[in-house]
DNA sequence: CACCAATCCGATTTA
DNA sequence: CGGATTGGTG
């Protein structure tokens, strides 16, 4: 059997599966068989008599965990369903769920996601009286992000603020007084967020070594997928639970870590064999997925990235395609140029196997809208989550208010339809539940009958404790006039959610468990019914189409600003992280990859549309990586030369404010900080062009004056001087 | 004071 | 399409 198991296998591979003496280290490029080899790994494990409970399967979704398992189970024809497997999130929530009172929880907690997030840090905010009136103050999202940030790189708010948003400090105390509130809120509500849960994970297991120990002897084998993309906790974690090592596989690939903006630190893989000196290191390098001038396109992409990585996949498949580089007029025509495109593919394949891919959810409306027009099935990842539509998260709120009482951002979902009843009055009786003040909830449970109502179902649903599903029925029961009342034209829609839901539920024995698992994993809308036979095109943000890959991909909006994005566009750690992330999107290509650059994008301000100029990323390939399509103003898409002959390109904004070309890789001079402000000169930036120097900004910042794009403030090792 | 409706602005990426 | 903010009403 074991044979078998080598045959099938690369010698890399096959090394990554049996070598078990102290931890491993399986660098594993793009497209190498990751997923084949972890999958091989568990089948060999369980051959060699390893019991599945003995192993624990971190991954980056429940999605990646379950294919592996999958396949491995099919490989040795045997279910394991022992195996612990899922995401850091899911794996602390279960084991915290039995240990919540030891971290001075109530004996039951709920898990936020962000709109609750937000809910709850805008009742701290308004609790210190902060942030009133002035239009300046940073807003809940960006928070609850430096909050966020600061917890997952372990940084102060004022330093971080310093490091990364500059013109925030002033708010520096006052942010930090809404973290210390929002910290403490948490607790008394029995309420955590998705940080908490890490971190209480550490503290638990630190502080009661008992539990660790179990865990260690329970989880002999712990197998960690995405490494690159962990932060500092996660990686403690990995410590706590593998012990000396043996038995541990990480896996990973620095070329695409994509996680920095949430603290994921690539050091953590990069440091792996010095914390564990004898680590095996296993490299697969050998693509199997891409054909070669796509590997081409893509290795030419990782060369311009200012922290070179040693990445040279090499391809055994057949020659392909040229990857193709497709100028449009506009993001609307480069809908049409997109749909046209799959339309052509889809000849070949099935839709399923087409994908688009972009940065932001946004980007993909005007081809959604145009595939709606014309009747293509087509499915979105990573955009609206299906337990964020507001009926959903109105029974929801029903259910954590069995399991949590003090569920404050599910009570405020639960009376906002209660007429005469708003959040002020909503706090005042969650604090009186929580005091146990009887006088005071009878007096607002009497002034407002509905809550009365809601209250007692909750309290009878709470002694029961009726199954999942049974509760779900209950308070559908009690929605159901609410409901029809809120969305009277679109409520049979929003009933099939209800249903998904519902469905959902009867999987489930245990509430708390169920309502975890909504959090953590938000199913997609439409459900997973048999998805197998239906047909549809893939829309997906670069994020969400890790680890997953498509004969054809598309990517879109290719234009500074978008991909990469303008939050990024002047910190340099920020726009590696971009590159990676274009990389990640072109290799999930299989046989072809479309790359599409409008010249122009629509901005709400200058009355519409906005000049584009085409990603510096794209700009930096050499030519002869790709085939360059342009579309003419006919909207026919011709070959560039053609386009070119046909008429003029000084039209085209894209082509007029073109950096000059410049070989690629490092900059030229590096900037130093001039000691006389009369030495001010002129300087260049990859993106804005030339610009004038009118102030230095100690430490290393510069203010610069860029022709067409005004005053911008920009780190020094991000200019070159000019002369 | 607390709630409600209208309005305007503005859009990363995720567990 | 959402949210934060603002001004009006009970």
């Amino acid at each position: 059997m074991t044979i078998d198991f080598q045959k099938q296998l690369n010698p890399a591979q096959w090394q990554a599966v049996h070598s078990s003496q102290g931890p491993l280290l399986v660098i594993a490029g793009a497209g190498s068989g990751k997923t084949r080899t972890i999958a091989y790994r568990l089948a060999y494990l369980v051959r060699q008599g390893v019991a599945p409970e003995n192993i624990l399967l971190l991954t980056f979704t429940r999605k990646a965990a379950q294919e592996m398992l999958h396949r491995a189970a099919r490989l040795i024809e045997r279910e394991l369903g022992g195996v612990a497997g899922g995401t850091f999130h899911s794996f602390a929530s279960s084991v915290l769920r039995r240990y919540a009172p030891a971290l001075g929880y109530p004996d039951r907690f709920t898990i936020m996601d962000s709109p609750d997030m937000r809910e709850v840090l805008g009742q701290v905010r308004n609790d210190l009286n902060l942030g009133k009136g002035d239009k300046a103050f940073p807003k809940k999202a960006t928070i609850l992000g430096l909050i966020s940030k600061s917890r997952n790189k372990e940084m102060d708010i004022a330093q971080l603020l310093e490091q990364e948003s500059p013109h925030l400090l002033p708010y520096a105390g006052d942010v930090q007084l809404i973290a210390e509130a929002y910290a403490a809120f948490k607790p008394r509500h029995g309420l955590m967020d998705y940080d908490d849960l890490l971190y209480n994970l550490e503290r638990l297991l630190r502080e009661r070594e008992d539990l660790a120990e179990f865990l260690r002897m329970r989880h002999g084998h712990v197998m960690v997928d995405e490494f690159q993309d962990t932060n500092r906790v996660q990686a403690r974690l990995v410590q706590l639970l593998a012990g000396d090592g043996r038995g541990m596989m990480v896996v990973g690939d620095d070329a695409q870590s994509i996680y920095a903006f949430r603290g994921a630190e690539v050091r953590n893989i990069l440091a792996f064999p010095k914390t564990y000196p004898d680590t095996t290191i296993v490299r697969l390098e050998e693509n199997y997925r891409s054909a070669q001038p796509i590997l081409d396109l893509t290795n030419a992409l990782l060369k311009n990235a200012t922290t070179r990585f040693e990445k040279n996949l090499f391809s055994r498949r057949a020659e392909g395609p040229k990857p193709q580089l497709i100028h449009t007029i506009s993001d609307q025509t480069q809908a049409k140029a997109v749909v046209d495109k799959i339309l052509e593919l889809s000849r070949e394949c099935r839709l399923r196997d087409i994908a688009v891919l972009f940065r932001a959810g946004f980007q993909s409306y005007p081809v959604e809208m145009l595939l709606n027009r014309i009747g293509l099935r087509f499915r979105k990842f990573g955009g609206l989550k299906f337990t964020e539509a507001a009926h959903i998260k109105d029974v929801l709120a029903y259910l954590r208010l069995i399991a949590n009482p003090a569920d404050l951002p599910a009570w405020q979902r639960a009376v906002v339809h209660v007429k005469g009843l708003g959040p002020k009055t909503c706090t005042g009786f969650c604090k009186a539940l929580l005091e146990g003040d009887q006088k005071k909830v009878a007096q607002v449970e009497k002034k407002f009958p509905d809550v009365a109502a809601a209250f007692a179902l909750i309290n009878d649903l709470r002694r029961e404790k009726p199954a999942p599903d049974a509760a779900l029925e209950r308070i559908l029961e009690f929605y159901r006039p609410l409901f029809q009342e809120r969305y009277p034209d679109d409520y049979p829609r929003r009933q099939a959610g209800l249903d998904q839901l519902l469905q959902i539920a009867a999987g489930f024995e245990e509430l708390d468990a169920f309502l975890a698992e909504l959090t953590l994993e938000s199913p997609e809308e439409g459900g997973e019914v048999d998805s197998e036979q239906e047909d549809y095109v893939v829309l997906s943000t670069v994020h969400s189409a890790k680890g997953l890959e498509w004969k054809s991909v598309l990517i879109i909006d290719l234009v500074n600003g978008r991909f990469p994005s303008r939050h990024a566009l002047d910190k340099a750690d920020d726009l590696e992280e971009e590159r990676r992330l274009l990389y990640v999107a072109c290799t999930r290509a299989r046989d072809y990859l479309g790359l599409f650059v409008p010249s122009s994008v629509y901005n709400r301000f200058q009355g519409g549309s906005e000049p584009a100029m085409p990603s510096l990323f794209v700009s930096e390939l050499p030519l002869e990586c790709y085939e360059e399509w342009r579309e003419d103003y006919l909207g026919t898409l011709k070959p560039r030369d053609a386009a070119k002959a046909g008429r003029p390109t000084s039209r085209s904004p894209a082509s007029k404010t073109l950096p000059p070309p410049k070989p690629s890789g490092s900059l030229p001079h590096p900037l130093h900080a001039p000691k006389d402000p009369k030495t001010f000169g002129y300087c260049r930036h990859k993106i804005f062009g030339r610009g004038k120097i009118v102030e230095f900004l100690p430490p290393n910042r510069y203010r610069v004056n860029f022709t067409g794009f005004g005053l911008k403030t920009i780190m020094a090792d991000f200019l070159t001087m000019e002369d």
